[in-house]
DNA sequence: TCCCGGTGAGTAATTACTCACTCACTACAT
DNA sequence: ATGTAGTGAGTGAGTAATTACTCACCGGGA
């Protein structure tokens, strides 16, 4: 026994994390308080002495969970270069990949699905920006004359939702794929990258290996 | 009194109508046999008397309202003449119109989401036969020496992600639409098959009005 | 002693589902 | 025509289980 007693935060996390893996797997009506004590190891009535209401958890699970930044600061440097490629494939390979967890992804469609205020926060506060960042991007480039002139909105919509799609039908419906991660990445890049560009890829597309 | 009584199947209709709007709007954990009965009008009891259980009328709401063909049919024609752009611009069109009906999507997220082992059929039986014959045509279109030598399944999916991804931010998150629907299908066709095409685009795509 | 993390045992409300029953109508023998 | 038995649609009033949430009460460390 270590520490016979975690502290008052610690047990606020624990809890945190235990509903929203239940939240993500099963929605907000299909959890129930008793479930998410059971998961962290504790009474239910603890649960409501840490959380007024279970809404007020699925609030913090939110609040607490979002992170899109790490995105957007890794992106900045390849756009300073004009390395059309590698900020697309940052955003690509960020999102599809080996170890992916899709506890956030579930959860912010549950949210959307059933309806809840916190999801306008939740997309309002978080991804919008991104969207609009990515949109600037693909803007200036436009004004730079490399790529043809499209609504930038609709064009970062297009590639985001290729990467959207792609989470929906392996992560959500389960279908395997059928290609590597990498391959996937490469090739989503590529076709939104040609419609994009004005100066045609090369024919044969050089990859890190052969 | 046109009809004081109606039949069975009437009834039954009415019944998968009701629930239908109610479980895409709420969810099936999130919707009561109790409002399906009032908003079909009848009681509670009656419900259990056409279909045994909850899930039940889930299932024969899955499995009436899927519907695919139709738009499958109405693609053979221009892509019986090679008409890329055609092809793709109905994919789209059909999906992004105005008097679009998001019952049926929301119905396959929430399914999707929640487990159900109906989606499997769901999904499998109507819309993996979509995604085979548009990469069918793709991989043909490639053959054919039209399109670059791409993985036919995965540009499929990345056109279809974008029409999914645009339904989520619009039908789902409730974002806004910055452009026409007509505008929106032609942008994104033209990235798509920009993308695609070994002979690039004209600088300015001919639309039918300037 | 006195907090503070923690709980067992509740409660009122809601849930999916059941049951005994009514009502309107039809078939048919009288 | 009429009594009557049967049928199938439809319901009010339940039930047992589950729900989110509460509260009086512990026990151990300062």
């Amino acid at each position: 026994m270590n520490q016979s007693r975690p502290t008052s935060q610690e047990r606020q996390a624990g809890l945190i994390a235990a509903a929203a893996s239940l939240f993500a797997a099963k929605g907000f009506n299909g959890t129930t308080t008793k479930e998410i004590a059971r998961a962290a190891g504790v009474s239910e009535a603890l649960v409501f002495k840490h959380f007024p209401t279970k809404r007020a958890l699925y609030a913090a699970i939110l609040a607490e969970k979002v992170t899109i930044h790490e995105l957007l600061e890794a992106i900045e440097e390849s756009a300073d270069k004009r390395d059309d490629r590698r900020v697309f494939s940052l955003i690509a390979g960020f999102r599809i990949r080996k170890e992916v967890d899709s506890t956030l992804f579930r959860l912010l469609l549950f949210s959307a699905l059933e309806g809840h205020e916190l999801c306008e926060m939740f997309f309002g506060k978080h991804h919008r920006v991104f969207y609009d960042r990515l949109s600037a991007y693909i803007k200036l480039r436009i004004a730079e004359g490399a790529f043809r002139n499209v609504d930038p909105l609709l064009a970062a919509r297009a590639f985001i939702g290729t990467i959207v799609h792609h989470r929906l039908l392996h992560e959500i419906f389960g279908i395997p794929m059928h290609r590597s991660h990498a391959e996937t990445v490469s090739t989503y890049v590529d076709l939104f990258l040609g419609g994009l560009l004005k100066t045609p890829l090369p024919p044969r597309q050089r990859r890190r290996r052969g």
